[in-house]
DNA sequence: TAGAGACTTCGAGTGCACTCCAGCCAAGAC
DNA sequence: GTCTTGGCTGGAGTGCACTCGAAGTCTCTA
């Protein structure tokens, strides 16, 4: 978790499980997880079975991240990448899921807000009594 | 959750833990739980050994309601509530600790800020591509 | 020819924040 | 006087999102 998230390796666009557990952050039982529980497109095998991560899984992977970071469930998740793989005849519904998690995330981000101003408050408050305790 | 927050009501300083939760929106359970793991501090008992919660016991739930909308693990807000118990003294460390938490809160605000700039482009993606669909 | 790292299934464990249950008691309404 | 509502306790259970382990096989790199 304190591990920086390497760069992307520059790549023939078949990075195997460990690259990509290195770059996006996510361990490798994650990311086979990920994919069993349909939040992973089907990803590329080599020919002796193992996987390799295109360029656009790692984008894919980039996106879910962001979702993820925004607070949405891994449940919502699933149904937007089912709709993905379903074509482009769920445009209107993606858009508008997409559309209610903004509407959440606006209103994260006002409730933060809020709180901040309470934070900085409070900790005017205390920095006031302190002031006070050492002049006495 | 759909529950609406009802306004504190107009009180006697001593709120049965029914009224609290229809108040505060947290159910008794959790009003119980808060208690036993030290994050609210000791809350007056009637003759009868039922609890009798005062205004500065709402307002400190509303408190812990903020910083627990922010994100602040359970864990940490029972180390601000024990400082808090712990008296004068502690002013530094609690404002230390509430220094952080915005810190916190900040960077989350600026992710989710984030967020929202690629969900604006992602939404506007779909808008253009219906438009071209619908035209075709 | 090692050793690292990949693969499989699949079930169990973790950490957090509740959430609920069983079994009991007390007060007010009818 | 019993019924309902609402309170009490301690401990067990839930749901989410991982996270790990076992146990065995296969493959790539030095």
């Amino acid at each position: 978790m304190s591990e920086g998230v390497h760069p992307r390796p520059a790549g023939q666009d078949a990075y195997t499980i460990g690259e990509v557990a290195a770059c996006t952050g996510l361990t490798v039982h994650t990311l086979r997880w990920y994919e069993r529980i349909g939040l992973m497109p089907h990803v590329d095998r080599s020919n002796t079975g193992q996987r390799r991560y295109s360029n656009r899984d790692l984008d894919w992977l980039a996106f879910v991240g962001k979702l993820r970071l925004t607070g949405m469930p891994v449940a919502d998740m699933v149904r937007y990448a089912v709709l993905v793989r379903e074509g482009e005849h769920t445009f209107a519904v993606r858009q508008e899921l997409l559309r209610a998690h903004r509407e959440e995330v606006r209103s994260r981000i006002a409730e933060l807000q809020d709180t901040l101003a309470l934070l900085d408050h409070k900790i005017d408050s205390y920095a006031d009594a302190r002031r006070v305790s050492e002049r006495a």
